[in-house]
DNA sequence: TTGTATGCGTTATCAA
DNA sequence: TTGATAACGCATACAA
């Protein structure tokens, strides 16, 4: 049960230590006989080289670390597939870790992340307060995905809120609705930004903004429609913060007898493959996810390298995924 | 931006690397005084221990590593959430991988994982072939979840699906349904059991089965049933292989004027937080996700700590979870 | 209670 | 091209 090591290798193979470390690191100065005969004696023996060890005594590390806040939320998933790509397409590795949407076990998350002394470490929408973040960035290179900072020395790669409810408003308008609300997303994560830009473009086209406080969650949609109502003040049209809140709005719509597209317009936000499912087919804005993954891979990688100092913020353009829960309002063509 | 050591810690609290070493390990054997300046130069450098350089002296490790093969599906975070519990719990990290579905990329997440020399592997349902768990197994303990394996030395975590079928069947039947048929996920992981429970349970009943090809996404779903519909030949009460796939056949179902579950009922697999959701309130199987997890991790635990060389293969039980996508037949009340 | 060797598996630096 | 030797950061005796 015990692992072999080079010693073990290098026994085997009839070579030294060194030899069977060249040719481990792929170095070019080993004759092909040697190379084989190691590698051959490594296969035997189901040999891989101990990637603790190896930092160790390189003082360097080929690890990145990525926290994952939510692993139940398909998003980052996406977005580690990005980071992968380039990670691995660079000699990068990756471990990944989760904090649960819980400061205090996305704490733990990051020390033991840490604990491994990767090159740097991305973090996908942390909820640790800034200060945090900003004491780990003093140690290694971190860039922060779906979270802003103005800490100088960590990187940013977010996508524009405010366009991208630009964008839904946009559409809703050009369909012929006027009275459009948003369910916001109070204090999730990039809500405000989401907020601000309804409220400017409905200031822009003249209309009435009018504001519903609501949550990142089905319920919370289900919940905001009930709330309109009865309050008897059901717009044409809704911007859900999110698709799982589009999904729960819907519902309650449903439930009251309303048909959507033809009486309530909805449009979610992120395009999850929720929002994709036939069943579904919800409108809704896309964010480009894995080119997250692969602008914060290169960012950090950067930083890595010492190729750069400057902080990098990336605002990535948002797009509109026209599907099957809008329409014109009052259902005509 | 390099990070601090035992020795720079030592030097600032005026004591020996030795003694920072025990106080690092919660060693009893430590004045108060000391302990707390050692801790205090600790915070003020921000240092924590090298895990790596921590392993490797000690020839111990107290990291679990975990390879998802999809993390785009929240059914493995669940699992995740349980085996962290537990690690945690008993003093280890987990650090965690993925391999996307990728047989190749697979077997790289699993060459990083094992080149942290971790003391221990839990495999969510893999899809390398079983040789190369085999190899891997020798050389260090093993856990497959959502996967069977022979292999003495590997233990698992599996569902029941025969009995989750049966459960399904008997649902159906007891609602009043006879012409019940199972759309198959074909190649898919634990599609076998699930196919021998809904046979071995229509036969119980003395019904005639109807096993229609398919696979575990919506858009198979969708295919299954309008081979179903073009053919003339729609039963009652539909079984599908898991969650994704009966959305699908709704959908499909829906699209050709057909009401779930006034026309036909629909049975899904896995209760994932999709079939949770108002809007498609699924009945489905719900596997003990989290109970999986922890049951995974401790079986784990126990061969690391050599508590235990034989193979364990625990066998949970799935349960029914009714919703709104079954009724009697022909829309009877 | 504290300090001092020794070694973990590997890389890097020299000599040979 | 190859083989010794000293790090790397830490834990573990053991001695003081």
């Amino acid at each position: 049960m015990t692992r072999p090591t080079m010693e073990d290798v290098a026994l085997r193979a009839g070579v030294s230590r060194a030899l069977v470390s060249l040719v481990m690191r792929g170095s070019p100065k080993v004759s092909d006989l040697r190379r084989s005969a190691v590698l051959k004696a490594a296969e035997e023996l189901g040999y891989s080289p101990h990637a603790m060890a190896r930092s160790l005594a390189s003082r360097t590390s080929t690890v990145l670390g990525v926290m994952v806040s939510d692993l139940h939320n398909a998003f980052f998933a996406e977005v580690v597939d990005g980071i992968d790509a380039v990670a691995r397409e660079q000699g990068f590795d990756i471990i990944i870790n989760t904090g649960g949407r819980s400061p205090s076990r996305e704490r733990r998350a990051l020390d033991s992340l840490q604990s491994f002394r990767p090159a740097g470490l991305i973090l996908l929408s942390p909820v640790v307060p800034a200060n945090a973040i900003a004491k780990a960035a003093e140690q290694l290179p971190i860039v922060l995905v779906a979270r802003s900072s103005r800490v100088t020395n960590v990187d940013t790669v977010n996508d524009d809120g405010e366009q991208g409810l630009g964008l839904a408003v946009e559409h809703l308008v050009s369909l012929g609705h006027k009275r459009i609300a948003h369910l916001d997303g109070g204090e999730g994560s990039q809500a405000g930004p989401r907020r601000r830009g309804y409220l400017a473009a409905m200031e822009r086209y003249g209309l009435e903004p009018q504001v519903v406080p609501s949550e990142y969650t089905d319920t919370g949609g289900a919940r905001a429609i009930r709330q309109l109502l009865d309050a008897g003040d059901l717009p044409t049209a809704l911007l859900s913060c999110n698709d799982f809140n589009a999904v729960g709005a819907i519902s309650a719509l449903e439930d009251a007898g309303l048909r959507v597209p033809d009486d309530v317009s909805v449009v979610g936000y992120d395009n999850t493959s929720l929002a994709a499912l036939r069943h579904v087919s919800l409108t809704t804005i896309d964010q480009p996810r894995a080119e997250f993954g692969r602008l914060a891979a290169e960012a950090l990688l950067q930083r890595v390298r010492g190729e750069r100092t400057e902080p990098v913020r990336h605002l990535l353009h948002p797009s509109l995924v026209v599907r099957s829960t809008t329409a014109p309002p009052g259902g005509k063509q």
